[in-house]
DNA sequence: CGCAATTAGGTTGTGCACAATATGTTTGTT
DNA sequence: AACAAACATATTGTGCACAACCTAATTGCG
């Protein structure tokens, strides 16, 4: 207390990012138990459904922001669900394709509403989400470069 | 694709939130590993250092919105490493009394610097980056009401 | 007092995150 | 062709998060 007030637990982005991040996470974990889905399952659906083609492993991490150490294992719950298919691209062994199976397409109607769900509770306006998200996208992309 | 544009990744907030919050997590991990912390085990010093006076593992939680289940292994390990002391309250034995150690004091001059090396590489000006707060700040007290 | 209900914390089990490492593949370069 | 380097993914190990459950201590109330 007495002499560190950049130490403040409020006095620093850091922490009500990762509490909100946590809080908004839950809400999602349980919307979406009624259809089986973590959340991180959903946000690999979510990249795998805005595409209609194959896509690999590096792809959908580039897109997540996250490694094959996370991935691997979240795919292969998707795929034991039947929700997505996994095979070595052919053309290329090293690679593996991700195809979302026609169960896995049925899932999207099942959560199509669950956005509005969670943004009726944030007690946010769309205005103030549009900021929020704008504020965001900056800061990963300053996060992006490496530390100088 | 086709029509689901509510279920694109960057149409929602969640995504951003969750991908800056590990993006930040990930920055402080580096910083911390040279005082041997990590992010979760800093943030329970951040609030421990609030208080000159010991502080119970429900107030902890409530400070930083995690239970028990993940707060125990946090702090055993900060008490293995000497920064954090844990005895049960003599006045009624349920509860668990945490206390910042002599060298747990210590680290706090450590780590004084980390925020700062935060702040610069993320992009935003001082006046952004407390809007950001604001606006996570709003968000987390509307994610705290029960769902309706 | 006697005892059900509440409270505080711990334990267990599942599922991420991510670093470090390993394995198999492909691509250059000679 | 031979082989080193680069590449894509998988595996392993540590440390969270959180739900569900458990245990012991305390509190209320008749």
């Amino acid at each position: 207390m007495t002499s560190f007030p950049q130490l403040g637990l409020d006095a620093q982005l850091c922490f009500p990012l990762y509490a909100a991040s946590r809080a908004v996470t839950r809400r999602y974990t349980t919307l979406l138990a009624q259809a089986g889905l973590t959340y991180p399952q959903y946000l690999c659906l979510l990249a795998l459904w805005e595409s209609e083609e194959p896509v690999t492993v590096g792809e959908l991490g580039a897109r997540l922001r996250l490694d094959s150490g996370t991935l691997t294992p979240v795919l292969k719950r998707l795929e034991a669900a039947g929700h997505v298919g996994r095979r070595r691209d052919p053309a290329d062994e090293r690679r593996v394709l991700l195809e979302v199976t026609p169960t896995g397409w049925e899932l999207r109607d099942r959560v199509a509403d669950v956005p509005l769900g969670i943004a009726s509770g944030m007690g946010l306006t769309e205005a103030e989400a549009g900021q929020l998200r704008g504020l965001l996208d900056r800061m990963l992309v300053g996060l992006d470069e490496p530390v100088t």
